[in-house]
DNA sequence: TGATATATAGACCAATTGGTCTATATATTG
DNA sequence: CAATATATAGACCAATTGGTCTATATATCA
């Protein structure tokens, strides 16, 4: 998966792949069957961990709040310096293949809902517990901040500093939250 | 461009750069060089493209609200359907290359830079106007307002529907003018 | 131990990569 | 018209691509 990560789909070679599988070329075939079948489960292990984690993050035996708030400083974190430079292999996979590849055009589609909805959930009880500003309608919200971390991800590409993007995934909740 | 564009970097071969060229090979090598050198080409016209849009958009004589959103909007229109499908080439162009290439990461960087000031800029002038809702800060949203831009790339990338788009947007910019 | 299953290294393959070069056309110009 | 400059098609190159296959180790197990 770190490969395919750091690199993207196009530029890792089969050489890259049997370095850090540590597998040889017929072990590797005989395993996962060819280059696409890898690169997918590896991409289905990546969206696994980003949604397992967002679970925690967004526990809901915590504040909703206070776990979107995590969330955000999650992406905070991923987003800037040396981490913020690595990318992030989902939205890379997005506008590398998504378009012309409906087998991981799903997978990324199915990405972004998920963690809509679990955004939504966490604003809906953020809601009920009264939490929210005046006329803010979950949903929509949602697709706000599921736009803003993937948006983070990218601009992350430039490496720009903590301080900066915390303030400003801040500035944004608090247009939101009461 | 269009075809690196349609396609990426490192998945544009050579044949494909001569059939959307119409030039020989030699003709070509002799033009630009070499593949990334024409890349490069393609990449700072795309990004200049953008940025002469951007001023129209937002333009000096015009509301800065209405230039807001008259940006906005055209990024739901690029966002959405096919269009949305065949993505962004600096966007792409990003989460490919930049952080491995330093000219290529220079353009990205300044891009933003570049996008954010000019949004900064127009959000300063609805402020003086007193357009802007209490507290916000020009500075803050417009790094805001590029993140969720750029997300909208990225999640355009699902051909997600128009309206949809064009509501969260909305929803956005509602909470930070007046 | 000896027989068998499994994994290894790496030779090998055709196709494709980015890039160079030359012989031929096609304009341009005197 | 002839002479020259320019652009063309496409042969050619070494390197690399993803993928297959075989001979050799290395375990596993009776």
């Amino acid at each position: 998966m770190g490969v395919f990560w750091s690199c993207g789909y196009h530029a890792t070679a089969l050489p890259d792949l049997l370095r850090a599988t540590k597998l040889s070329r017929g072990s590797l075939y005989a395993a996962f069957g060819d280059k696409h079948s890898l690169f997918l489960r590896a991409l289905d292990r990546y969206i696994a961990d980003a949604l397992t984690r967002m679970d925690i993050e967004l526990d809901l035996c915590r504040e909703p709040v206070d776990g979107l708030r995590a969330y955000l400083a999650g992406y905070v974190e991923r987003t800037s310096g040396a981490e913020g430079r690595r990318g992030c292999l989902l939205v890379a996979t997005a506008m590398e293949l998504a378009g012309q590849d409906a087998e991981v055009g799903r997978r990324v589609a199915g990405f972004f809902r998920a963690m809509e909805a679990r955004v939504a959930d966490a604003l809906s009880r953020a809601k009920t517990a009264g939490k929210l500003a005046d006329g803010v309608e979950p949903s929509s919200v949602a697709r706000i901040l599921v736009c803003f971390v993937e948006g983070l991800r990218v601009v992350g590409k430039t490496a720009p500093a903590r301080n900066t993007s915390q303030a400003t995934a801040d500035a944004l909740l608090d247009r939101f939250v009461r």
